[in-house]
RNA sequence: GCGCUCGUAGCUCAGCUGGAUAGAGCAACGGACUUCUAAUCCGUAGGUCCCGUGUUCGAAUCACGGCGAGCGUGCCA
């Protein structure tokens, strides 16, 4: 298995920082960064250990980087390293170098040259969370979107992944579902197709119930005899669940979003009164103003914040509870290390109480929550439709598909229709995913098609098309990559793209410091764009010997990375469009 | 009031642990197709990184204080 570029350095690096004359001077854990030069004419690598270093031991940065070159040793990797500007330390690979990669690469189909991490954890990961007897809407995106990669990023680096769907199948809406199911339920229609009616006669009643307090009162009670165990109204809500189940998963099939479990909030009803006795007990949690509560007076944020409530004065239960017992099951049936929650970021103060109580209740598991800013309209408003509703999940990808179908139609008419419904699908669904994908989750994002769909730029269509240009090549020539027997780089646009495909070993294992697919879109776009420029200055098929093995070698690998990164990104890639 | 997040080109956004002349795309303008897919590439133009102070050899990045926007703030989720 190859190693990155920078953990060949790095230990060089630090011989050399040993042999200069701070060399046992250097402060204790002391590692010098070694990061991708910042602009191609400073070479390939740098580091600013002299700087850094000259700052503590109070010595000239320049002098001490004259020393650290002196010292450095960079037979059969770099040639040898310059100094620039304040006393930054330039590295350039030797080509020959970069060609072994090349070589190596080829190798490995698998990895792609990531390592896994060294020490798996087995990470639970909520996301999507939808209510039942709603349909996903825009907002549900995010969610679900931004959860499926880190969950397939994070399986690829070798964690134990679990993937649940927290869904919302226990709560107030209940109420006014099941007075709209015995009052003003359209069957015809529910048998037609179920999710919308369900929606209908909850938005029916939810609006009855807003001018009619007393209507108000019949939901409750309806609500209350569900919680009470009442025979029918446990029968019609377990109708509900499952009819909604069944409308979700059509759309997390068009998604291909999979979970292991959907161990909705209804699951945890049973473990709500032990685990508040329990808190109590504990003297977790105390009774204030006729509820059960959690303080936190010597948390130096949460102290001057309102307390967790975990059961109302009315007896019910809230989300905080059942939040609780649901990390109780995470970490004890499922032997969870680590539990990382993609949900909106206006529940940060939510999330800080539920995890200082878990940590309270002796939970030592990394409890993340991985927020994201909110999807607004052109107005910066919150995106809704002309007539005020919330906009449907399924009605952006219907959309979304039937733009990229039309585009399709224009560009390229003489394809097979399936192969144009197969194609409008992948880009369709792929443009929605990427332009959530490449923007850093928290920054507020402007839904807008044009962007979205556009065929330049860091857009999906652009990516696939980068890769499609990768098997032209193959279906040209009439047959699959064999093997190179010589790599032999030449060309800038050859040596960019080489270094460029290394540098995926670098890019993965980053994302999950921080949560942040959008490093890894960065990448995909950085990579397809210097693929074409490659294309554009280095010809393939017309070329002989060595140089068109090696640009064969190039398209191969290039064609693998961006597969596999977009997959990644949950994104499918298509061989024509 | 308190808390969280955000403020970078006309527009949409990158810029993670401080590093060299702040980068892309869109829109604008000018070029390149008897060619392996032009759904591409090359070039031009575009900036008080909200303001101020501080730390530092070095700040879009860190600290503090402002200004502006959004959200959350005891019994919805």
């Amino acid at each position: 298995m190859a190693t990155s570029f920078p953990d060949l350095i790095q230990p060089r690096l630090e011989a050399a920082l040993q042999a200069t004359s701070i060399g046992s001077e250097l402060p204790e854990g002391f590692s010098p960064a070694v990061d991708p030069a910042q602009n191609k004419q400073f070479g390939d690598y740098q580091t600013n250990a002299a700087m850094v270093l000259a700052k503590r031991v109070k010595k000239n940065p320049r002098e001490l980087a004259a020393e650290i070159v002196e010292a450095f040793d960079g037979e059969g990797l770099t040639e040898k390293p310059e100094i620039a500007g304040p006393g930054f330390i330039n590295f350039r690979l030797q080509t020959d170098v970069l060609e072994q990669r090349v070589s190596d690469l080829l190798a490995d189909s698998e990895r792609h040259g990531v390592d896994a991490v060294a020490d798996p954890q087995t990470v639970v990961i909520d996301f999507s969370a939808p209510n039942v007897a709603k349909p996903m809407h825009v907002g549900h995106i995010r969610s679900t979107i931004i959860g499926d990669s880190l969950a397939r990023i994070a399986r690829f680096m070798g964690h134990q992944v679990i993937t649940d769907n927290h869904i919302g199948d226990w709560g107030t809406q209940f109420g006014m579902i099941l007075h709209g199911w015995k009052n003003e339920l359209d069957q015809a229609a529910l048998e037609a197709d179920p999710v919308p009616e369900l929606l209908r006669v909850y938005k029916t009643v939810n609006q009855m119930c807003k001018d009619d307090p007393e209507l108000k009162e019949t939901c409750k009670a309806e609500l209350v005899a569900l919680q009470a165990g009442d025979e029918e109204n446990l029968e019609i809500w377990k109708k509900c669940v499952d009819l909604s189940k069944q409308g979700l998963q059509k759309i997390y099939d068009k998604l291909d979003v999979e979970f292991d479990h959907w161990l909705g909030e209804s699951y945890y009803n049973d473990a709500l009164e032990p685990l508040v006795k329990s808190l109590v007990e504990k003297g977790i949690a105390k009774e204030s103003e006729g509820a059960m509560a959690v303080f936190f007076p010597d948390h130096e944020k949460l102290a001057d914040q309102p307390p967790a409530i975990i059961q109302k004065s009315d007896g019910g239960f809230l989300y905080a509870t059942t939040d609780l017992a649901t990390i109780d099951h995470r970490v004890n049936e499922f032997g969870a290390n680590s539990i990382w929650y993609v949900v909106g970021a206006p529940q940060q103060l939510h999330f800080d109480q539920v995890f200082e109580a878990a940590r309270m209740m002796g939970h030592d598991a990394a409890l993340e929550f991985v927020p994201f800013g909110s999807i607004l309209g052109k107005d910066r408003k919150m995106y809704r439709t002309r007539s005020g509703d919330t906009v449907q999940l399924d009605d952006v990808l219907v959309e979304s598909v039937s733009r990229a179908k039309k585009i399709i139609e224009e560009k390229n008419p003489e394809l097979p229709e399936e192969e144009k419904a197969e194609i409008s699908t992948a880009i369709g669904i792929g443009a929605v995913k990427y332009a959530e994908l490449s923007q850093y989750r928290m920054t507020d994002y402007i839904f807008d098609w044009d962007t979205m769909l556009a065929l330049k730029g860091n857009t999906a269509p652009y990516l696939i098309n980068a890769y499609v240009r990768t098997r032209a090549i193959f279906r040209k020539m009439g047959s699959d990559f064999a093997e190179a027997e010589q790599i032999s780089l030449t060309a800038d646009a050859e040596k960019a793209l080489a270094l460029k495909l290394a540098q995926y070993a670098e890019t993965v294992p980053n994302i999950l410091s921080d949560f942040r697919p959008n490093t890894l879109a960065t990448y995909i776009y950085e990579l397809a764009t210097d693929y074409h420029k490659f294309w554009e200055a280095c010809p393939v098929l017309k070329s002989e010997g060595a140089t068109k093995e090696t640009r064969l070698a190039l398209c191969e690998l290039t064609g693998r990375v961006l597969q596999h990164a977009l997959g990644l990104l949950g994104i499918k890639t298509v061989e024509k469009m």
